[in-house]
DNA sequence: TGATAATTTGACCGGTTGGTAAACATTACA
DNA sequence: TGTAATGTTTACCAACCGGTCAAATTATCA
């Protein structure tokens, strides 16, 4: 009988890599389009191309599998603002972040979706990291934010709410992409709306944070 | 036997009325927190404070509930698009669709992320309503805003995308609720944030539409 | 090659889920 | 009051779901 994953040793082989990378595609496309328990195991299976008994001896639980995948997406979902730079020029650093996190919701909505759907529902699983590293980071940025606007940089402004309005704006057009489309119309939504959306959100953010908006 | 609700005469008994009400409001606090799939109608039922069966006599079926759910949730969350008017002054018409979302987001957060929920799914039942009445009224309100930005009135900007942009960040607060308590903090988290936001959503929004922002 | 470990599969299981059947209780109203 | 329509409950079912098991197959390597 084989050892469950996580008895092993640590080296790894080709195969395991390879079965737990295939495993971990078919889970992200699975729980981003269904949510954790929308999304069944035998449907993960499928789309893995392969039994449920085989994909489970990979990852012995659902939620072993779900938390793989979270904490992976967590992590790359975080780049961009791991990027912003303090030592940067304020208002370009600021517009490259919001053109980062457009291009993320533009090449990895699935990604995006099922962050989205964590959160949603209470984030039951990620709670600690949100608390932790997320938190932290965002803390860091947020210092910078501020010092920049001491400094008379940018306009006077609450970091954390700056930062969250540049997340939601643009993780809109991944996770509420059905109704972007539907509003837009088949005519305006062709691919031509992230850029639409970068000149807009590029114009909103400058602006509302422009130095000369600043009284005193 | 009982006929089944939809084949009954027009007129509803007070019962009926009660018990839908009552269904309805359980189904609200179960599909916002765990989504379509996720919802049982024992779950339901149990909040409702009735039998499973007691509550498919109302509703046959689950997805009916849900259907109904979603459509008169959607009706009362367009209600401040609606009140967006043309006549009125456009920074203040502006400022008092932002606070009125943001305000939806705080006392209805349920309602915002039921409707959250739909469409991250790919909003399977209520596509034709967001391509018909939604998109319509959408529309509607854009050729208004390009109005006022053709008038001078407001900076020239993309109506659609500023809408989305409003849309998103007020909604963030309901559906993003467990995020921004995290990254906030227990001490920066309480109801002050909505406060916060909306200041910092005026100083965004007005600046960044300022006409003083407008070139020629 | 042969033996051992790793991988894959079909059959299955207990619990949950959406929904039904039918008996029972209550209300509306002639 | 009587009775027919409406409302409620208990018992139940078939399908589905996450997960197990033991047997079969394939890879590894002395």
């Amino acid at each position: 009988m084989a050892l469950p994953r996580a008895a092993r040793t640590q080296r790894r082989t080709r195969i395991q890599e390879a079965k737990e990378e295939q495993i971990l595609e078919a889970a992200l496309e699975v729980f981003s389009l269904h949510g954790f328990r929308g999304a069944t195991v035998d449907q993960i299976a499928e789309v893995a191309g392969m039994s449920k008994p085989n994909l489970l001896y990979y990852f012995r639980t659902k939620e072993t599998m779900h938390r793989a995948l979270i904490t992976r997406v967590l992590d790359t979902w975080l780049d961009p603002l791991r990027e912003f730079d303090a030592q940067g020029n304020p208002v370009s650093e600021i517009r490259s972040y919001i053109r980062r996190k457009l291009e993320m919701a533009r090449d990895f909505p699935r990604e995006s979706r099922l962050f989205a759907n964590e959160i949603l529902q209470g984030a039951p699983n990620i709670e600690d990291e949100l608390k932790g590293p997320l938190k932290s980071l965002v803390d860091e940025k947020a210092e910078v934010i501020r010092s920049w606007a001491k400094a008379g940089k940018i306009a006077k402004c609450d970091p954390y709410h700056l930062i969250f309005s540049i997340w939601s704006t643009t993780q809109h057009y991944a996770d509420f992409d059905v109704q972007v489309r539907a509003v837009l119309g088949q005519d305006q939504a062709g691919e031509g709306r992230f850029e639409d959306a970068a000149r807009f959100l590029e114009q909103l953010f400058l602006g509302g944070l422009h130095v000369s908006e600043q009284p005193g």
